[in-house]
DNA sequence: AAACGGATAATTGGATACATTTATTCAGGA
DNA sequence: TCCTGAATAAATGTATCCAATTATCCGTTT
């Protein structure tokens, strides 16, 4: 199995690198959710570091947008209300759109085929929400390092990050549209025919079809 | 004159702040330039500081992209070369495409007026390569701006530091393309419209236009 | 002269210490 | 009971210190 873009890959050198990969980790998976206060001298201690690495981190972090740092009031995880999490996804529409149609004309049959295994890694975590969003995000970033673009790779990583915690709540809740693998086949195919405003249109549908419904769940659940 | 949006217009409350602030500009006014190593002390020692603000700054700005940060190596501004100043360009396209799109929806005339008087400003400066570049970005970040989202503002404003001095560079070498105006008011006419499309074409077309000669003149520069 | 290697200097990473600010607690008064 | 506000506790911001790493210098060797 061929190794996949994902968050805190890289083997931690520095404290800092270890503070921002365990935080990472922690608010995607939920350990931290929107509106935890962050205390840096509790962290590091859990880490068995001082505060400065975690302080570190934190900037990081506020600056990718998954924290939010007050002079003097400390750091809390920003989550996304209903207005955020719609900017976010109109920002991937955007950002996925333009790393689509630069992958159209760099796809090669080794990427299609292992853009075809995710899709079925996916399928078998079918009744794993946790896995299945994991699984989700690997299939998008992966099908986005095709265009070889890093700093376009490095802000739709960063949208994703924001969008993980309450994907996997909302597909937890058993919300999971059953449309999805048709929906993905169909960017396969799309991709396939090297059409790049066909793929641009299915993706942004594909995209765009999702919110409604996050957008529901969000609601209900205050 | 209404305020609009610029890098560091904040009153700086903390030192980590006051470094942030001083680098961004600093940066942006080509005090530093890419490759150049930032040593935190001396940089401290000019502003009255110790190293660990500075060192706080660091992170931000290399989240930004702006500055490249290498365990125990220090500080490095990044600059961008030709391909990641058509991939910066490539990202403005897509994500301003998205704010003019939202704009559209919610110009006013108060907003048009004052786009206008931007651009008046900018033509006083017709001869002032550093005020022109400051001011053409000021008249596209409040365009964008126009769209009320924060986040989507926060990434524009982000790939506007990084290009803003190589742009300044370029102008001041003598190359503003003398259609600029007349592109802008392009611009202005299709937000009067309030067509979506067309507003979106006529500033991907401004953007995606601009490129080729700023990639001649980098490759003059080496 | 160029390449190598070891000594020294410079710089960075991280921990600690201390001042400042913010949060919490709790007693007294409306 | 609910405020109010002083006292206390907790957390943050920053400077300083030390260890580890990297850069630079300089003499030696080829």
């Amino acid at each position: 199995m061929l190794t996949v873009p994902l968050y805190a890959q890289r083997q931690p050198v520095t404290a800092e690198e270890e503070a921002y990969n365990f935080l990472l980790a922690a608010i995607c998976a939920g350990r931290y959710r929107k509106g935890d206060r962050l205390v840096a001298e509790d962290i590091a201690a859990e880490i068995g570091t001082s505060r400065m690495p975690v302080r570190e981190a934190f900037r990081r972090l506020d600056a990718q947008g998954l924290v939010t740092l007050r002079p003097n009031r400390g750091a809390v995880v920003s989550g996304l209300d209903i207005e955020e999490m719609s900017e976010v996804f109109e920002m991937r529409s955007a950002l996925e759109a333009l790393a689509i149609r630069v992958a159209v004309t760099k796809v090669t049959e080794r990427h299609l085929t292992l853009l075809e295994r995710l899709l079925d890694d996916m399928d078998d975590y079918r009744d794993d929400a946790a896995q299945w969003v994991v699984r989700h995000r690997i299939f998008h970033e992966y099908l986005c390092s095709i265009a070889e673009r890093p700093r376009l790779m490095k802000q739709i990583i960063a949208l994703y990050s924001l969008t993980e915690a309450p994907m996997r709540l909302w597909i937890e809740h058993g919300e999971k549209p059953l449309s999805e693998r048709e929906e993905h086949d169909r960017l396969l195919n799309a991709l396939r025919t090297r059409d790049a405003d066909l793929a641009e249109r299915v993706l942004r549908e594909h995209i765009e079809g999702t919110l409604p419904a996050l957008t529901q769940f969000l609601q209900s659940a205050q």
